[in-house]
Order: C-alpha cells, then structure tokens, then sequence
DNA sequence: GCCGTTTTCGGCCCGACTGTTTTCAGTCG
C-alpha cells in the first residue's frame, strides 16, 4: 500500500477521533471513520489523484476530498493541527483501552488533567477516580486489566506495519547494495515484531549507512558503525540495519533470521562435526578455514540438513524433522486457488460486490466466496431481500469472469448456544458458510467449547471463522477446550480458519499445530472488507506455515471438485 | 460529512451489554 493513503487515512481517522472526544455529530465522525478505512483500501496513491479524482472514490464528498487535497500539498490536515492543541495525543491514547471510550477519556481529561495511560493506572490506584461520575469500582477494574492486555504487546508492532516498512528500506536499499533482505522475527513471520532486522551485502557499507540513515520517516539515529546501524521510526518502531561482505550473506541471513533457539541448535551440529558457524560463514574448528557462507542452502547443506523454511525456525522439532527427512512441504501463496472468506459494502466492506471480485480475480483465484455479514449482527441491517439480491448479483457477475468461480456464501454468527442465523431451508441455498463468533465473548470453557461444538455439527457451518475471535493487544482470545473442538471439527469436516488480517492472524499458529495433529482441515482467508485487504494473504499463509501446514491441509488450495466434496459434510 | 431506483434533504449503524444508575450513559460490534 502506498504511504500517503496510510498516512491520510490516519489523519482522516484521527480527525474523528479527536471530533468524537469533543463531541462531535455521531455521523459526521461515522463518515470521516468510513473515508479512513477507504483511502487505507483504495489500491492507487491518493498523492497521484485531483480534487476531482479524490471525489470519485466511494465514502469522499467534497470536504474530504478537501482535506485529502490538504493533506497533499502540505503532508497535513488543517483541521486536525487545530484540535491536536485542544486535546494532547495521550487522551485519544487512553481511547485505545478497551472499556474507554472518547467520552470517559475526555472526563478524567478534564475533571483530573489525566493525559497518558500511566497517569490514569496511577490516578486509579490512588483512589483518585472515585466519585467521578459514572466511574465506579467496576469500571476501574475493567480500565486496569485493559492497560494491563495493552502492555502484554509492550512495544511490539503488528506484523504488517513492520512489513510495509521493512518492504520501504529493502527497496530503498537495494540499489545500492548487492543483496538486500529482512530478516528476524519478520521473515519467520511471527504475529507481532519487536524491532525490525534488515541486512544488505556490500563491500562498501559506508553509503548503504547514510541513506539508511536519511529514510525521511526515520527520527532518531540509536547508534551506528560499520557494520551496524539503529535507528528509530517517527512511528516508535526499531530498526537495525547491519551490513556484511557479500561471501558472507548466506551466513549473515541465516544468523539474523534466528531464533535464537534454533540458532544454538545448528551451532551445536556444527561443533559436534568439527566446525564452527557464525554470521560470517561455516568455518573448520581446527584451521578456522571458511567452508561455506554465500547461501543459506549451503550452510544447511554443509551441516547435512535440508534448507529449512524461516517460519520453523523456532526450535520447535524442525532440526529434528530435517534431520529425518520430515520437513513439511509448506503451503504458499502461489499453492491457494481461493479465498472463502470475504465482505463487500452490503456490508461492512468498503467496496462493491464487483470491486471485490475484481480484485479476486486479479489474484488469479479460480473461485471466491462472497460471505457478508448475517442479521444477527443487528449493526449490518442484513435482510433476506437482500442476501438474495446479492445472490442474483453475483450469478449476473459469473459470466464475465470464466476463469473465476464465484461462490455465494455468508459469515453467519454463532450465537451463545451454538445455533447461528437463519433456518435450514434458507441456509441450503448458500454455496459456502463461515460461522463465527462475535458476541459474548467471556462465557466459560465449558460453555464456549459446547458452542463451537455445536456449530460444528451445523451440517450447513463448513468453516470456523477467526476460531478465538482475539485482537491482538485489544482482545483476548475466548476461552475453550480447543482440544474437544478440534476433534468435533475433524470429525465433522469442519475446517478452522486462519484469519489473515493482521491483528486477528487467528488460529494462531500453535494451535494450528495441535489442530492439525488432530486431523483438522484449514482454510487460509483473507477476511477482505476493502480491496487491499487482499494483500494481507501472505500473513495468514506465513501463520499457516508456522503452523506446519502443507497443502492438502488447506481446503482452498484443493481444486474446486474436492472443495465441494468437502463442503457437503459428512453425514453423522 | 456522504449519499441518491426514497436524488439536493433527510436519513445514515442500531441493539446488546455493562455498569452505573434508579431510568440511562457509555462502549462495542
């Protein structure tokens, strides 16, 4: 995604943070909030795009469209530079824990002068909230534990603002190095990164240091040498960017792509067969001779190991599995044929039907389930009227895309005793169902594991959608014996899904693996409600990887004829 | 502020839940 639409997008959305925190009209902020998520989903750079232009994209009127031009000429709103000096940064923070909202933000503001999340933790534990109106013993208990789930991600970023941003440097970079790549957390693909490792090959590191260091989003110089740089974002985050001889990258990529769990184990093999690896290659123990070091392959190779994909690179049984030959043959991007999870503005997506299937279509998908919100969900004001509108709609769009099958589905809602929208009769007609969980997320194990049950029993259910329903650092995931729902979704062909929107990621990829271990299927979805939602498939395809998962896992990587098969569930 | 097979004004994302109240405000999805 291009820089600018994220940028303004932010801004737009900031602008209807602030209005909400001084009270602003309800819609107003409600537009200003869909504009964000459009500029964030539109796939060209807004910075390219007239007044005029910028108008025609859905959810920008004429004063957005204004501010967007604003924003343009001078990289800022007018208007949000002017509400930044009525309210400080750190209340639209306090916004960011869950249970508070913009109006209890703006009362301690003003009734306490509290402006940052540790003010308020400290103004709570000294009873300093008490006899605040509508503030009460519950409330301060539920503002703890919040802050308390914000700093269990402590100052880790979700995976695809390190992405966007080490994709930035690696580009920046590459032409004046002879190799340039990401490595560490970000190249395993975990679902949070805590700094992000870039690592180029030259033999001249000096120039590769100085533009590094003159990235316009970089604010803060941490230290520098030779041989390695740090610097931090204007957005808080750290990067490291070391440089090494070319001979050595295939060594250095290994070393800074850790973990450092699995580093030690490949060490261990290298002494145990007389050799010594560090970054900068495969040497002999005893004349210190540099064996190998350009590739990774190599070193793996010269350790009698297979190369051994990042994502498993976590000690967790891969050295084990390589040394036997067990390595899974991973899943890719390039192995799925299609995507069965997905929203269009029927909905809460913001682009249409045939936007969405446009896009799918660009991906080189061979089929696409459309599947927008249930009634259920009362915000989405979905109506039978309208699924079957929709359903003509897409039997209309089929014939303009042959390549392309289109699947008529919906993400139904699992409701607290497993039952999910609509009866029988209607459910039949639909080609695919998600069913999810999105309400009553605290009830006990035993009642959530006897929920998914349930659900799963839904002859008409074929996939669990985000199984834990958890945002990562705003929502914990729910409470079940997953062990119980596993085994009932393998034996009833349901398959769990894995969310590829980056604070969902969910399965998580540990519990991919016990999933699997207990004869689960997957399907690997993007979630889209926005056409560059598409993009976020590689991070669902990285968690599944993490996860272990090969392609006959993933049911959308199965031709169409399988998939169906599978979709007409067992009869018990 | 956006939008239009209800077209330039009047509707739009409303109902459930929680915690605070004692009839409802705030938050969330």
């Amino acid at each position: 995604m291009a820089r600018a639409n994220d940028e303004a997008a932010a801004l737009v959305q900031e602008l209807a943070d602030l209005l909400s925190i001084t009270g602003g009209d309800a819609f107003k902020i409600r537009a200003y909030e869909k504009a964000a998520r459009a500029i964030a989903g539109y796939p060209d750079d807004i910075s390219a795009l007239s007044p005029n232009d910028l108008k025609k994209i859905p959810s920008i009127g004429g004063a957005i469209a204004k501010k967007l031009e604003d924003y343009n000429q001078t990289g800022t709103i007018r208007q949000v530079e002017e509400l930044r000096t009525q309210i400080p940064a750190g209340v639209r923070r306090l916004t960011t824990i869950p249970t508070l909202g913009p109006k209890k933000a703006l009362a301690v503001y003003e009734e306490l002068g509290i402006s940052s999340i540790d003010e308020l933790a400290a103004a709570i534990r000294e009873g300093r909230l008490r006899g605040l109106k509508g503030f009460g013993a519950k409330t301060e208990d539920n503002i703890l534990r919040g802050i308390e789930l914000m700093e269990s991600t402590g100052e880790r970023v979700l995976i695809d603002a390190a992405a966007d941003l080490a994709d930035e440097i690696v580009a920046a970079l590459s032409p004046l190095a002879e190799r340039c790549a990401f490595a560490g957390s970000l190249r395993r693909m975990r679902e949070t990164i805590g700094d992000v490792d870039v690592l180029a090959a030259s033999r001249d590191p000096r120039p590769i240091m100085e533009a590094f260091k003159a990235l316009p989003y970089v604010s803060e110089v941490i230290g520098g040498g030779d041989k390695k740089t740090s610097v931090r974002t204007t957005r808080g985050l750290q990067v490291d960017l070391r440089v090494v001889p070319p001979e050595s990258w295939g060594a250095a990529l290994q070393y800074f792509t850790g973990s450092q769990a699995h580093n030690v184990r490949t060490r261990e093999i290298a002494v145990r067969a007389g050799l010594k690896l560090s970054e900068y290659g495969l040497f002999d123990a005893g004349t210190n001779d540099l064996i190998v070091s350009e590739t990774e392959e190599q070193v793996y190779d010269r350790l009698g190991l297979p190369w051994i994909a990042p994502p498993l690179r976590e000690d967790q049984g891969e050295i084990e599995a390589a040394l036997d030959g067990s390595l899974p043959a991973l899943v890719t991007v390039d192995d799925l044929k299609g995507d069965l999870h997905s929203h269009t503005d029927l909905t809460d997506g913001t682009a249409s039907l045939e936007e969405m299937v446009r896009a799918a279509s660009a991906r080189g998908l061979s089929y696409y389930a459309i599947t927008d919100h249930a009634p259920n969900l009362f915000m989405q004001r979905m109506t039978d009227e309208k699924m079957l509108a929709q359903r003509e709609r897409i039997r209309a769009l089929q014939a303009e895309y042959p390549g392309l099958t289109l699947l008529h589905g919906a993400e139904l809602n699992i409701d607290p005793d497993g039952e999910v929208d609509w009866d029988v009769g209607f459910l039949s007609g639909f080609d695919i169902c998600v069913a999810s969980v999105h309400s009553h997320f605290t009830q006990t194990p035993e009642e959530m594991t006897r929920r998914f049950v349930r659900a799963c029993e839904n002859p008409h259910v074929h996939v669990i959608g985000h199984p834990m329903a958890r945002l990562i650092g705003r929502r914990s995931p729910v409470d079940a014996d997953w062990d119980e729902v596993f085994r009932c979704a393998a034996r009833t062909g349901t398959a769990m899904e894995i969310d590829s929107f980056p604070d969902r990621l969910d399965l998580p990829s540990d519990l991919i693996r016990r999933a699997r271990r207990l004869g689960v299927k997957f399907a690997i979805d993007t979630d889209a409600h926005a056409v560059g939602h598409h993009r976020n498939i590689r991070y669902g395809v990285g968690t599944a990887q993490r996860g272990w998962l090969t392609p006959d896992d993933v049911i959308n990587t199965w031709p169409l004829d399988r998939l169906r098969a599978f979709l007409a569930k067992p009869t018990p």
